[in-house]
DNA sequence: CTGATTTTTTACCATTTGTTAATAATATTC
DNA sequence: GAATATTATTAACAAATGGTAAAAAATCAG
């Protein structure tokens, strides 16, 4: 059950037997539907996810449109954090683009690990760190490379989200229109 | 010498004297002229630095052109992440625009500082936490904003980066060029 | 299966941004 | 302060992307 979890965790801090046990029993698993919400909008975010099956979408609605910013990869912490961190209504959505198999701790246990074991703390800094990272990486992206550039590396390093996930979406967290992107699609096809 | 670091720090954690004490002797000042470089381009990144003054300017060279992916506000945290992390040669190059004062931690006394006290592991995380969310927002301007809403809102959040950084930097931050940037700052003269 | 709904594609035109090149303005150096 | 280097602006054209509307394709619900 655990296996992906501790894989990931593992790449960043080498935790005990015994700081293991301590996290097992505030861990639950969560199923949801396609289409389900982990977060709705206003609500408080009381979890984080690891997604051990399926994907999430992170979106928040901007005039009437959805802005996606995040389609999880599989097996990934995935929270809306400015409500987590601070408490307060999310203005981002959480739901479930595919069945997804969770596994979810409430911030108030994951605060109480962190506060107990300073090797779980050192995993949530980690985490951030590593999440921090990715995130330049796609502010690069955006500076310097054009949708098409960003549209192909996407597909190299995210293949299976192309086939589980609307077009729409990933148009969105590419920062174009879905029109926008079905243009580029026809004529990458054109090009071989 | 310490005011501002504390006053940041003290917004994400409580820290006791004693975690303050064992924290001074590992930190150390130092002053960046102009132009000079906090960290070299192949670098391995051994400092995280607290701005105490000036600004920092983190970018990498990318086909002749330098990218800006970061100008440190005011009494923020600046380092090259990746590098710092994995110790591995940095690509990103962090170089003072103005005269700096900073306070440095070289990362082997970060980490023991880290291992020993967990509050100090704790706000590792929690900066992390915060420059994670900071980067989203700008991933979400990215995505639906123009250039001239990016420019306009950077104008307001903060003014005090226009008195002293020159524009091309402030273009390649905004994902244009520095053309781009004079046309619309033009347009916006002639709109009022 | 079939009608309804959602998603994707297409087309046309408008807008934004990039590219290149030249000039103007500003800062730096001797 | 004059010469040099750097930075910022301008212009004309090209390329990328957006907006709107409609059609086509795919998916869903009963």
């Amino acid at each position: 059950m655990y296996t992906h979890v501790k894989t990931f965790v593992s790449k960043l801090v080498n935790l005990s037997d015994e700081e293991w046990q301590a996290a097992y029993p505030l861990i639950e698993a969560r199923r949801l539907k396609k289409n389900e919400f982990f977060v709705h909008e206003g609500e408080i975010a009381q979890y984080i996810a690891f997604t051990q099956n399926g994907y999430l979408r992170v979106y928040y609605n901007h005039d009437g449109d959805e802005i996606t910013r995040d389609i999880s990869p599989l097996h990934s912490f995935v929270t809306a954090l400015p409500s987590f961190i601070s408490q307060t209504p999310s203005f981002e959505i959480i739901q479930a683009i595919t069945d997804c198999e969770l596994l979810v701790i409430h911030r108030d246990k994951l605060e109480k690990l962190y506060n107990s074991y300073i090797n779980w703390q050192k995993v949530g800094r980690r985490v951030m760190e590593e999440m921090f990272v990715d995130t330049q990486y796609r502010i690069y992206a955006f500076i310097t490379q054009t949708a098409e550039i960003r549209y192909k590396k996407m597909m190299e390093q995210f293949p299976d989200i192309f086939l589980y996930v609307p077009l729409q979406y990933i148009a969105s967290y590419l920062g174009i229109t879905s029109q926008s992107l079905s243009r580029l699609r026809k004529s990458i096809h054109f090009d071989k």
